[in-house]
DNA sequence: CCAAAACAGTTTGACGTCGAACTAAAGGCG
DNA sequence: CGCCTTTAGTTCGACGTCAAACTGTTTTGG
């Protein structure tokens, strides 16, 4: 609670008007130039109010990702999962943990190395996943909705080239 | 519940080389042609690693977003500025806290609207901002590290039409 | 003029994500 | 064989972000 400083109280020869200018009028700066500022506000608003009720709980894009990649991988492990969706390891743990408690995907320790889990997609999760692979892809067309396929097309090119630069 | 059995042996392969990160033999399913999960994995790659020192502190993108954009509109309001570097309201109260206890911004209520915060940089937070400026630039560019000044400006005018598209 | 609606900002609760530190198991190599 | 390094996964602390609910202020419309 130390709230700081001078807030509610008095000021300094600055103007204390608020502008009154629109949206369009704010001056950006160097901002509209930076791709990663591009990329941030893109992808913020993309995923915004995106929702998938499963069961009484909420799945993200990233558990749709797991359910995808564990129907076409069965047994795979969690380093190797987590890469492939773009996460850390250790961010991965509690999306797995969640689709386990939510009974979509097993997971066990592998026989062969007592460090590794094996990972699979339940009947459940089968099923679960039917239905999200739909609403996914309904929604990613949203999200360029009114761009032509061609763009559609450079702009996936892009973005793979941006990870690949970054990865 | 966590038995071990199976599997392992007869997969096509668990491939155990350390490979770069490229999902060398993972079967990706309908993944790859989701633009907003190249948008997502795109934009963590990008951002990972990043850090900026100020004081002891770390600042992320967003913050310099907020300077930068106070230093050309001083005084406006948290919601129009939120607004401008698409974040909810609700979440810029935590950055613009963190700045201020920074002594970078300066957070007064307006006198002519009592609701209204009235935001200026201080001028210690001028002097951050030029360093941070040029961090943030030559990291941009890093971003794009080898792709043309053509793709680049092309990613740059199609992640706007998803901004707009999703705004 | 006043009650209802709109608005600025804050709080709260739930996730997601990172990086660093940690545990345990394999693997490399003399 | 035994040490040392690498690897798989977990835990922890710190932020960022959202949506919804809330407080207080201003605007609107009857």
């Amino acid at each position: 609670m130390k709230t700081g400083t001078t807030r509610g109280s008095k000021r300094k020869g600055v103007s204390n008007d608020l502008q009154n200018e629109s949206d369009s009028d704010i001056e950006l700066g160097v901002l509209p130039t930076l791709i990663g500022r591009q990329l941030r506000i893109a992808q913020l608003l993309a995923f915004k109010n995106f929702s998938m009720d499963v069961g009484g709980a909420s799945l993200t894009p990233g558990s749709f990702e797991i359910l995808e990649l564990l129907e076409h991988n069965p047994g795979i492990g969690q380093t190797r999962l987590a890469a492939a969706i773009g996460l850390e390891k250790s961010s991965f743990v509690p999306a797995i943990v969640r689709l386990e408690d939510l009974g979509l995907v097993e997971r066990m320790q592998s026989g062969s190395d007592k460090r590794a889990n094996v990972l699979h997609i339940t009947a459940q999760g089968h099923e679960v996943l039917v239905e999200l692979r739909n609403y996914i892809l309904a929604r990613d067309k949203q999200i360029t909705k009114g761009m032509s396929k061609a763009d559609i097309n450079t702009l996936n090119r892009l973005l793979k080239a941006i990870s690949a630069i970054n990865a």
